[in-house]
DNA sequence: ACCATGATGTGATAAATATCACATGATTTA
DNA sequence: TAAATCATGTGATATTTATCACATCATGGT
């Protein structure tokens, strides 16, 4: 193992990786917990970047989850489609955020969700072999994954627990996890989210319209 | 550091946790990773055991949640009451199960969860400080927790779908979860952890009984 | 064993939301 | 720029589930 960060640089090429487009995730990271050099080498190292445009699929219904997703830029969304073709939409994950079917990807069995881009996104992707191996062989990203799991277990309990109030309520919930990144989500999508027709989220809207006009 | 079992065992008496009680958290731990018997040692000795009868509270709405809960017999279950006084089931804890509003553990934030028994029960209880002990001594627990969060946010999600189906349906999805576990709970809890009433899920079980006859 | 209390069953009615049908408005594309 | 396509608004009605009221059944405590 190389000692210094200057010496490294040096003589690896690949810490080139700690620029740019691994910027993003090495600071994510870093609000966690903190990783050598070398660890952040090897970190950037194992993903790969790539461009999806608007209405691609990163992952379709009957596939298996091959990678988890980071967003850099645009807008992502997971959704189950039902026997009726309704869609539910179970995540929105925008810049920062992660996003895959772990199911699918931790019993590798064919997924029952869609990831796609409802903006055209740039996202670090990292395969479930090279998942492990991180875990393996840097501590720290799997108490960063404890982490990160652990806020995603407690975001999915509070909206389970909205799912219990009426339509309206959870509305108003939306606003609390996905807030001002309202405008960039169609309403059919809001909707989708929510648990209800758009008919149902058009009349809401309508009626808070009438509330606030004296 | 002691290198042998036999040797350490001579010599501190805590290896006697290793037995009896802590065999099934023991157990559970080791489904996932495995520790050194000075690992094991370490862990057992920071868990404390304690009975709680019928109907007592573990936590209290309002109380911060002081401690992870490790069932080793019983049932316990986590609820919210809401403003009209009615109760949302988040979870039932059966044996080898955990339980705890990690939201309030983690910020330090009252409570909006209940957790009592609805068995006379037995757990091992660990505080937030020693369970941090735990993931800076012993990298390998945050690799345990990593996978249980893993898996209580995959259990969370289902239920968040199922949600989304008929009463009935969820009601066929609550054998998935806790199937033979059925017995050991009254309806109307069952029925607080499908988000229907009590009456409904009466009528729901009638229906099902008459499609039976022919 | 009896009584009190809690759990469950069932009818009548109310409330919330879905469904269907169609109008209007906005955006993309040829 | 016109046409086509997609997103949103709104009315009438249907469906699901809640609410309230009360009956019946089970169970624990004295």
């Amino acid at each position: 193992m190389l000692s210094g960060r200057t010496l490294s640089a040096y003589f690896m090429p690949q810490y080139f990786y700690i620029c740019g487009m691994y910027q993003p995730i090495l600071d994510h990271i870093a609000g966690y917990v903190s990783l050598s050099p070398q660890e952040q080498e090897l970190c950037c190292s194992l993903f790969t970047q790539r461009k999806f445009k608007k209405y691609q699929f990163l992952l379709q219904e009957g596939n298996i989850c091959q990678y988890d997703y980071f967003v850099i830029t645009g807008c992502l969304r997971q959704y189950e489609v039902n026997d009726d073709g309704r869609e539910y939409v179970v995540q929105f994950a925008f810049e920062n955020w992660w996003i895959a079917d772990w199911q699918s990807m931790l019993h590798n069995k064919p997924s029952i969700f869609n990831i796609d881009a409802l903006e055209s996104s740039e996202v670090l992707m990292i395969e479930k072999n090279d998942l492990d191996r991180l875990f393996r062989e840097i501590p720290a990203m799997d108490t960063y994954f404890r982490k990160m799991m652990t806020s995603a277990f407690l975001s999915l309990q509070r909206r389970l627990l909205f799912q219990q109030k009426t339509a309206e309520e959870r509305y108003a919930d939306f606003f609390n996890t996905y807030g001002h990144f309202e405008q960039r989500i169609s309403q059919q999508h809001i909707a989708s989210y929510l648990g209800i027709t758009r008919e149902t989220l058009s009349r809401i809207k309508s009626q808070h319209v009438r509330q606030l006009k004296p």
